[in-house]
DNA sequence: GTTGATTAGTTCAGGGGGTTAACATATCCC
DNA sequence: GGGATATGTTAACCCCCTGAACTAATCAAC
């Protein structure tokens, strides 16, 4: 397929070094994906490389604490018994930083995808500011990271709005100011780079780093945390759009005509199934177009009084996640009939209400997808909680290295 | 993810060779994008290889047939004079097929983009069989290609249908019998492998490849022959899904309760914006729930008429396309939220009624989009005529050539 | 014209890195 | 204990890029 001239990656020259930068991230990603500790000989056979270029191979990421040899050798039937290999815990470190309106989160991982450190705060109106208080967990977390001996490989920021995917710098969160954010933590972080990036597409990066082989190539993460976002991942890779403003599943029009929404259109699916909408359709109806002010607090309480009232069997409760799931399903039937995803994870708020929520979802796939009589996307929770976004950062930091050891190991 | 040094399927192991391969890759693209001839030592310094690689690249590429010297050197002030470096026309042709309901074409395309043999013949209810028709157009061309001294590089298939990417060769067409299509066009090869693809996927390539580098990096081509499809190229790639069933936008609900589709959902773009739904709307209203049978030909028959009626002021036709366009502008504003495209392109029935699909079309992104008032996509019309699918066949078999020249010049 | 500056293209030694083939190593099984 | 078998390492070989020197062809200025 023609790559447009002198865009993408691709349009590097390659040097003889290059085949080495490429073979050491295929030979850490046989590491890293393996179930077990795996033999120097079974990466050959899994790659296609030979022994003698694996063993090669091996030693620099040994050398570079990429990747570890386990204790003692493994016997396996005849012949001489292999020794096991598996990522190093004790090189790279990936930070991820989460924003949010209500709360922040801060975590370590290590390149097994271990999650190392961990701090979270509840953000309260009038309180710290943001931008000191996550510069201030910041710089305990990277003290903490020293004295663990673990090596900082990058910091990645997950907000809930638009970011310029070509500077990874610019940011618009329209539902908190994130002003100094930035710049606070690039001061927390004595400089280091920090990526930017949208929290729905990290949390998807979560969800797919989290299943590992299981991942599916294709799919939609929903993600509800303010208003109803969407994380996509295509054939393995993170999609971003033109202006990293994809996955803007919220203001998918659902019923043209129907409520007037913030963003100026109408029917859009935030409207019936975002947090918000939910808890309106559970008060009594009011007049047409009186939009009842929020008291402060109410959308962070709420998500799980929902899920505990559906539990409960409240009637009122699974009439309005009927009519949100049956919202979602219509937007999700258009998101796939588009794109013919393997899944739909639903994340963020709309995780735990996923039980009430699967069905009518599956109920308009059935009706409104094309093939869906032949094969239908799976639709579940996410496997992660609250924290995704933070992980999927942290994580995202870390595939840089498993994608490119080489870039790593250089300086 | 970071994309691996190598554009080459990033889980193969590359040796010394893959450097070459993919620096061949390379300098024929310098070639094939630049505007002008361009000189060996120009190449060196677009692709950053020093002007020995590029030397010895070109070399190969002009023994393989792909690359070749103008005559004369060019001057350009000081120094000595270039020899620029063209595309060899004389070498890999491809061939490409569309099979549609009322009509079949066949083309030839040198690696110029040139095409240089192109034959099409209505299909007639109870007239030759389609499958015997297009192996015998075919045959013709192949003997054709032959006579011009050009080598096929491979062939592939078009068609208003869904394709099974994996295997390439499964084919569910339901608007028409491709049975024994398949394997016909095979025999009329001597065997060649046929690639089989969706003709909106076909179509978004074609205008890809047209557009060159002023392509936009994402769009959604829509096309609408039978139905309404859609061919995606996301990051400068076609985007399939998981079955091949990607872009099936004709089925997106716009209006959930609307008019009953044959799908079996109801409010579906195609029951608003397809080629019969226009014509519907033109007729006085008939009872709820009837739908009249199409006499042979109409559809054929109708797009044309469609735009002299609008461009005579005719305001039935012109109602007709405002609600045609409305609908669009829904279903595309959905997609655009979710993907982020930098463009919209109205290929197939739909091209030539652009002029006035596209103002409505663009009131519903105005107040559906987010980020509208920022930047909103463009929406166009395609570049191309009727075979769009069938020149994206042949080009699409010739972009193989350009991306991998390594794989052609091997055998 | 001759000479120098400038740019295009080629030649060749050097080095990185993968492959193949042989060898060393460590276990199982008879 | 001696083969059979599988793992890991070593060394000769080949590919292909780089860098530097060299040849080639033009312009510009004396």
């Amino acid at each position: 397929m023609v790559q447009p001239p002198f865009i993408h990656h691709g349009d590097a020259p390659a040097r003889t070094g290059s085949v080495r930068a490429h073979n050491l991230g295929l030979v850490l990603r046989a590491v890293a994906f393996a179930d077990a500790p795996i033999s120097r000989a079974s990466v050959a056979a899994r790659t296609g490389l030979t022994r003698a270029s694996v063993s090669a191979l091996v030693e620099t990421l040994i050398d570079g604490r990429l990747v570890r040899e386990t204790g003692a050798p493994t016997r396996n039937g005849v012949g001489r018994p292999s020794t096991g290999l598996v990522l190093d815990a004790t090189g790279p470190a990936g930070l991820g930083i989460e924003l949010n309106v209500e709360h922040v989160s801060v975590c370590v991982a290590d390149l097994t995808g271990a999650v190392r450190v961990r701090r979270s705060a509840a953000l309260a109106d009038g309180g710290v500011p943001r931008a000191e208080l996550l510069a201030a967990m910041t710089r305990e977390v990277v003290a903490e990271v020293e004295s663990l001996a673990l090596t900082l490989s990058g910091a990645a920021l997950a907000v809930p709005g638009l970011v310029d995917p070509s500077s990874g710098e610019l940011v618009v969160t329209p539902n908190l100011d994130a002003a100094g954010v930035r710049s606070a933590l690039v001061a927390a972080l004595d400089g280091r780079p920090i990526l930017v990036e949208n929290e729905a597409t990290l949390a998807a990066r979560a969800e797919q780093r989290a299943l590992g082989a299981a991942a599916p190539r294709s799919f939609l993460q929903v993600s509800g945390e303010v208003g109803i976002g969407a994380g996509l991942v295509l054939d393995g890779q993170v999609y971003r759009g033109r202006h990293g403003w994809s996955g803007e599943l919220g203001h998918v029009t659902v019923w043209p005509g129907g409520r007037a929404c913030g963003c100026g259109s109408d029917g859009c699916l935030e409207q019936y199934a975002g947090v918000r909408a939910i808890a309106r359709a559970l008060a009594p109806p009011e007049p047409a177009g009186f939009v009842p002010a929020e008291p402060a607090g109410l959308v962070a309480a709420e998500p799980a009084g929902f899920a505990a009232r559906a539990a409960a069997g409240d009637p009122a409760m699974l009439a309005a996640l009927g009519e949100a799931g049956e919202a979602l399903g219509i937007a999700l039937a258009g998101a796939l009939n588009l794109l013919d995803l393997d899944a739909v994870v639903l994340g963020g708020a709309h995780a735990e209400l996923a039980p009430w929520l699967v069905e009518p979802i599956e109920a308009q796939l059935s009706r409104r997808l094309v093939g869906a009589a032949v094969s239908r996307p799976a639709v579940r929770a996410s496997v992660l909680g609250a924290d995704a976004a933070a992980l999927g950062a942290a994580w995202s930091v870390l595939d840089r290295v498993l994608d490119d050891p080489a870039g790593w190991l250089a300086p």
